[in-house]
RNA sequence: CGCGGGGUAGAGCAGUCUGGCAGCUCGCCUGGCUCAUAACCAGGAGGUCAUUGGUUCGAAUCCAAUCCCCGCAA
């Protein structure tokens, strides 16, 4: 290739930023612009606080967008015209956007994905991945059409997950291979080197968008699923049970005991916090009390002194 | 002014309501016991009680303001 493709970035969260680091780091793309979603009221005040995607975009100067829907607003298909791109490259941008737009670029919309498709399509893919204990995942290199997560696909990198692996871990580690994958991938599509392939529609599996609600325990799972929660649902919205009437978070890592007793039953020994769950046990190494810092689960033993020794 | 919890020794906390010797569980240091140890015994160091001002004979504690951390909510 000898012109850099023009072309715009759309994206959101953390997750987004390495994939758009890798196409301004690599000569044959020149990102012209950056569609994300509008600052948003984060933290305990209340400001209003910009995306990951749009703060690495103010510090490489670049045109940002923030539609409050994309879907309905007319000057942005104007301006993406203007704008020359031939190409929109979209990673984990929390909206649809409507064929309208995705008709704007000659050479396409190509979408990364975190999950081997058609499997996990839709908003959680890595915490679901986590939460059902999957031995294999990867990332997914699609060709967008109007439905979600569905066009055809034209690379798929496969990753082998340990059993130790948090949403945040996760995020990290599929960005390590799906960046590199990304960009071969749209040259050897340009090339013509490979073809897109169907997804097969009856094998597809979607998840939901997650709530603090999904990430509340139920004591009377096994102490295996209760770990996957754990591990899926870190660093946010981190999962959590109540204490004495507190929230009480908990995060990983956490072992899993062969040990029996009423569920949602803490036993403190030798500096060891213990819960029991449906089958088995968990033992805590990180917890969080509301009001409190995050703490060491012997530093908490320590000091706390617990009222009801059950959590709910 | 969205709601709430918190800041006390290196760590985690009690003490604050009802003002009156700076405490607990650990960690750390020294010595002892022990074949040995994360065990046990004895001793020790380590504090601007977040900051500033006020009330008081006397403030970690009561009053006012400020800074910082955290949970909810968004």
């Amino acid at each position: 290739m000898t012109k850099p493709i023009k072309t715009i970035f759309v994206g959101t969260p953390e997750f987004s930023v390495p994939y758009l680091q890798g196409l301004l780091a690599d000569p044959d793309f020149l990102v012209t612009g950056v569609i994300t979603q509008p600052d948003k009221p984060s933290g305990r005040k209340q400001t209003l606080t910009p995306s990951p995607i749009k703060l690495l975009a103010q510090a490489n100067n670049l045109t940002i967008w923030q539609p409050e829907k994309l879907r309905q607003d007319e000057s942005i298909v104007a301006a993406l015209r203007n704008s020359g791109a031939v190409l929109m490259v979209v990673v984990a941008y929390g909206q649809i956007i409507p064929q309208s737009i995705l008709d704007l670029f000659p050479l396409g919309a190509i979408n990364v994905h975190p999950s081997l498709l058609p499997k996990y399509r839709g908003a959680s893919p890595i915490q679901n991945t986590i939460l059902n204990g999957d031995k294999v995942t990867g990332v997914s290199i699609m060709l967008m059409d109007a439905q979600m997560d569905h066009g055809p696909i034209l690379a798929q990198e496969i990753t082998d997950l340990d059993g130790e692996e948090t949403n945040e871990s996760l995020h990290f580690k599929l960005a390590t291979t799906g960046v590199p994958l990304l960009l071969a991938t749209i040259k050897n599509y340009l090339n013509k080197s490979i073809a897109p392939q169907p997804q097969i529609d009856s094998e597809a599996t979607f998840c939901q968008m997650i709530t603090k609600e999904d990430a509340k325990i139920d004591w009377t799972q096994s102490a295996t699923a209760i770990k996957q929660k754990i591990y899926a649902f870190y660093p946010w919205p981190a999962t959590w049970t109540m204490l004495d009437g507190q929230r009480f978070k908990i995060f990983p890592k956490v072992e899993v005991l062969k040990k029996s007793g009423p569920a949602g039953q803490i036993e403190v020994n030798d500096g060891q916090l213990v819960i029991y769950c449906g089958v088995d046990a968990l033992q805590l190494q990180q917890i969080q009390l509301e009001g409190k810092n995050r703490a060491p689960a012997a530093d908490f033993i320590r000091g706390y002194q617990i009222k009801n020794p059950i959590l709910k």
